[in-house]
DNA sequence: TAGATTGTTAATCGATTAACAATC
DNA sequence: TAGATTGTTAATCGATTAACAATC
């Protein structure tokens, strides 16, 4: 009896995570039309300023509920609340930074993250020499600390800004302290249960997109030196 | 008769960009079993490590040409160097920096970098106060300058890392200083021509990304607030 | 009403996987 | 040789797009 439509529960089984991204994006672009006061919107004017088409802005959102009205289009305002809850950034997310080098300082840093629903409320390091010091507010801890800070402010996500060679360990201790969700930047692939939700951000390879594309596609000025033999034929 | 088969030209007309995220963790992961000492490889132990099928593997591969051999896989040293050139980073990619703020100054520390095959060579802000000083051995700019500084340096990629409010334009003064590629930090979509190729990181659609599977996968410890009605039904 | 735009079903397209002959 | 693993073709799967009745 709870099988067949069940019509209210979001359960989310199938959506695919392509579909999970550019709903950030849809929320990314709806705060920017109701910042520049825009009341309605449609789902072709999504698709433009987000280069998708409307089928598919249409059929992204048909995936969580009826959010607009035929012959209208969206409110601004109400996909906007809906879409935060469908997220989950209609409340703030407690998070815990390991890490706190070059990466990590500027994310502490980095308030207007705080806006997005997410708020860093501990920080924690392998570097002794480290503990204590305040950084915009928050003390660096130990990181043997983890579990008592994660039960303290009821964390339930992580993000990892530690080297390399740290970042598996440090994922693990992570996990063991109950967390769930983790951002991880170091450029390694982490190797935990899979119950653990991981978004990774790896610098190299973002740029490597741009290596490719550079040496491959677009060669409008052939300024490119001299296309390489490839290495075995 | 350049048409149908050519087989030395690794032309990348159709490689998904799937396909090219997945060459970079490709590399990614070659290169550590290097620094264990592995000689050899197999397209079963990448897709093990990497969460990939042994199939995918062999087929992004071939894409681009023959690299394996066949009873044996694949020479970690020679893939490595194969995967690098079709990359583009067999050479160094001199970079410029847009946005000496934060995020902009962990960047500019993060040596580590020009290992990876990119080198920042020069910085731009708006902000006068910055104009002169030095960071990590990088002077910065303002940002008038860009054109002389990507001819100097002969610069190909740009990095953005100013904020939402200012990113469109500097982007624009980007492009206009004859650069076709561009890593955005900026939480907004740029709108440029095609022939740009733009790769973007969004720390806040990143950590929503986590928000979302804790909201709505696992449900293993049912800690989470009970489930809310949708907005209209 | 006429015009616009939704939500949804069916058609298309592309990407992943399975299977296997060829090769070492 | 027997065992392993590639590169590739064919089968499967999933995601995107087109089309349209329903709705405002």
């Amino acid at each position: 009896m709870s099988k067949s439509k069940d019509k209210n529960k979001p359960t989310a089984d199938a959506v695919p995570k392509a579909v999970v991204s550019r709903l950030s994006l849809y929320l990314r672009e709806l705060q920017r039309l109701q910042r520049d006061a825009v009341v309605t919107t449609s789902s072709t004017q999504l698709g433009q300023l987000l280069g998708f088409t409307d089928a598919q802005v249409r059929k992204d959102l048909a995936h969580f509920g009826h959010f607009g009205y035929p012959g209208v289009g969206y409110r601004c305002s109400e996909l906007v609340a809906a879409v935060k809850q469908i997220i989950g950034t209609d409340h703030t997310w407690p998070v815990v930074l390991a890490g706190v080098g070059n990466l990590g300082r500027a994310l502490l840093g980095h308030r207007g993250f705080s806006h997005q629903g997410f708020d860093i409320v501990a920080a924690v390091d392998s570097d002794p020499s480290k503990f204590g010091k305040t950084l915009d507010g928050i003390e660096i801890q130990p990181i043997a600390r983890l579990p008592e800070l994660v039960m303290q402010h009821d964390v339930r996500l992580a993000i990892i800004a530690a080297p390399a060679s740290a970042a598996q360990e440090v994922a693990e201790r992570i996990v063991a302290a109950g967390i769930y969700g983790i951002l991880n930047f170091a450029p390694i692939t982490l190797h935990l249960p899979p119950e653990v939700a991981v978004s990774s951000v790896d610098l190299a390879i973002e740029m490597e997109q741009l290596s490719f594309a550079m040496t491959n596609l677009r060669p409008p000025s052939e300024l490119l030196p001299e296309e390489e033999e490839p290495l075995r034929e």
